[in-house]
RNA sequence: GGAAGCAUAGCCAAGCGGCAACGGCGCCAGACUGUAAAUCUGGUCUCUUCAGAGUUCGUAGGUUCGAGUCCUUCUGCUUCCA
């Protein structure tokens, strides 16, 4: 995977840059919907592409294992064919239902046995039978498979969670190795850091991620529990030591506002079902903040959704309108609200790559997140 | 005309002598960060110094220390028999 930096702001950490994988180019920074199914909920493939002009989207490997299961996909030809999405696609390991599951599963030395959220079997992964069920899957990007601390744990527990974690990375590391492509084209795997809010243990984990010279380095275990000012500190604390020429991934991040101080931290991509779940609840998020169209307010504002905004179902639909669609639980209205917050956090990360080139990103961004902050 | 039954908050609906009154819906807010989420949480008679206080169960009386609950009056509705 080739990776080219097209800018870099100044007074900034932030850089705009393109990296190149066999379903097409990447411009950074990149904000990547999630559909850990294979489907970003409630929007359909082609809205993705050509309304919200998704460039890459994820799928999660726990659930693509439990359903359609690794025998469909192959016959498939991969996700990208069972899907219809012919842009590069990226899969979690596992890592994060290892923290959102963390009452379904034992963690062990040889990897963490889920008990089925679906039906109760059970299932070991590994970090090996995770890289081969992304081969199968034929994601892009694979993930390491990683322990997801919650961000309250202890030092005691942080520290001895990421030896597991780096021993499973030493492990994955070989492995994908050792493997090949499924169908043909090519497959990255990206290391995640791991180490909690522990500056020190960030830093360890950085070290050995950025020793292996993956095509990318992760960053995980953020905006899961800790202060927000933490993530942020963790965040320049690791991007220190990860290596400037590769592209660097904050996962399951998150609000419009730490979207842009990431990037000003140095992050080229990010996912977050901040958007979709949150759109599916009503909320949309604007350059001018944050709506709760569930709200009284907008009952009788018959003015566009968000005027001037990115997507087309901001001038289409007016705000009575879509408050209408949702406190009747109409799934239209929750079509439109995902199709607007993708649109527009896609906007967002366009904005940020071009004043990155113009060169005043520094100046933009705390207007912006001022801005996209506010309640209205 | 006769008989039986029923009236509880915006709606539906529990209650069987200690009740400001279970639930559900609706309504009003809030939460949501590598998706067990089109989900979850809270509020929803009035006042309040958030400890409590005051008025409520069709209507008017009564029994009782105490009544949404028991008795009687009236009003309205439902079902059955003529």
């Amino acid at each position: 995977m080739k990776f080219t930096i097209d800018a870099t702001a100044p007074e900034s950490k932030a850089r705009a840059g393109v990296f190149t994988t066999d379903h097409g180019p990447v411009a950074t920074p990149v904000f990547m919907p999630v559909g850990t199914v294979g489907s970003v909920k409630a929007v359909h493939q082609r809205e993705l592409r050509d309304d919200i002009k998704a460039r890459i989207i994820l799928g999660n490997t726990y659930h693509l294992y439990l359903r359609p299961g690794t025998e469909i996909l192959r016959k498939a030809g991969g996700l990208h064919r069972f899907i219809g999405w012919e842009r590069p696609i990226l899969t979690d390991s596992g890592g994060f239902q290892v923290f959102s599951l963390s009452g379904q599963r034992k963690l062990r030395e040889e990897g963490a046995l889920f008990r089925s959220h679906i039906d109760g079997s059970k299932h070991l992964f590994t970090p090996e039978n995770v890289v081969d069920i992304q081969r199968t899957i034929g994601s892009d990007i694979m993930m390491a498979l990683d322990e997801c601390a919650p961000g309250t744990s202890d030092y005691d527990y942080a520290a001895s969670s990421l030896d597991l974690t780096h021993r499973w990375l030493k492990r994955g590391w070989e492995h994908y190795k050792a493997t090949e492509p499924v169908y043909g084209h090519y497959q990255s795997y990206f290391p995640i850091v791991q180490g909690c809010v522990y500056p020190e243990l960030r830093r360890q984990s950085a070290e050995f991620v950025a020793s292996l010279g993956a095509d990318g380095n992760a960053i995980g275990g953020l905006a899961v529990g800790e202060p927000t000012e933490k993530m942020y500190e963790m965040i320049e604390v690791v991007n220190e030591i990860l290596p400037a020429e590769k592209p660097r991934y904050l996962m399951g991040v998150g609000t419009p506002a730490n979207i842009l101080e990431a990037i000003d931290r140095g992050v080229d991509m990010m996912d977050c079902v901040m958007p979709t779940r949150n759109g599916r609840n009503g909320m949309i998020f604007t350059r001018n903040g944050i709506m709760n169209m569930r709200n009284r307010k907008w009952a009788d504002d018959f003015a566009p959704l968000d005027s001037g905004g990115p997507a087309w179902v901001d001038e289409e639909y007016s705000r009575a309108y879509v408050r209408h669609l949702v406190t009747t639980g109409e799934i239209l209205g929750l079509q439109i609200c995902s199709i607007h917050n993708l649109a527009f956090y896609l906007w967002l990360v366009d904005e940020a790559r071009k004043h990155i080139i113009a060169g005043d990103f520094a100046q933009w961004k705390p207007q912006m997140v001022e801005s996209v902050t506010r309640r209205l």
